[in-house]
DNA sequence: TAAATATATCGCAATATTACGATAATAAAT
DNA sequence: ATTTATTATCGTAATATTGCGATATATTTA
């Protein structure tokens, strides 16, 4: 027990649920936003601009690495985060698919 | 520790996060999926459409709608489920806003 | 009133998430 | 080579999530 059954659902359905899971949180929201409003940034930036522990925010970018939506480069001692335009557009896409395939809404019973 | 540090992020990020959370299980996007197909239904039949037990059915309608997304009516015995058309809308504004205010994305450093 | 039906809630066990200090790994600068 | 700077990973504590059986609640039917 405790253990989402993931067998019992679409692909797509998980797929979709890990996507939204991966942004499901405030950091990884400023996170997301702050890249994108620098275009790009290295880890320490976030340190300082969301005031978590260095050792967390990485654990952050670990996780919306996970769906790819960022990606790092190396610079030196730096990893220079920003994100992947194709994955992005294609989370747009999903989400939009997932509101959009679902449009005629009736109220109740 | 252990707890997610709100008092450090916008109340939108929050908001956002929140709203994020509430969508992300697969149970609850097939339960979504399932009301808008068949336009309302009950929650026995989506105990028998998902195969998860009773309980766990009831309380992702209940993480559903804490956020607000469903509504039930009581029928007799039943409880018809249906979407919010306007919490929908809103949602979808919401995550609208957050991927076109952030369009002008570029490659990395 | 009693039985049947549908849903919600409680309590619990298994697992996952969140945050952080400590430490490792890597590259640049001295 | 050693120090400095940046990031990743490990280990751990606190908390949250997931799923389900058991039970409570509420309405309908017999």
């Amino acid at each position: 027990m405790g253990v989402t059954k993931t067998e019992i659902f679409t692909a797509q359905q998980n797929h979709l649920a890990l996507t939204l899971k991966a942004l499901a949180h405030p950091a990884r929201i400023a996170i997301l936003q702050h890249i994108i409003k620098q275009n790009a940034c290295i880890c320490n930036d976030l340190v300082e601009e969301l005031g978590l522990a260095q050792a967390t925010i990485s654990q952050h970018l670990k996780e919306l690495k996970s769906i790819g939506i960022i990606k790092g480069n190396i610079e030196g001692t730096n990893v220079c985060y920003c994100v992947d335009e194709t994955v992005w557009q294609q989370v747009k896409k999903d989400l939009n698919s997932f509101f959009i395939d679902n449009v005629n809404i009736e109220e109740c019973c």
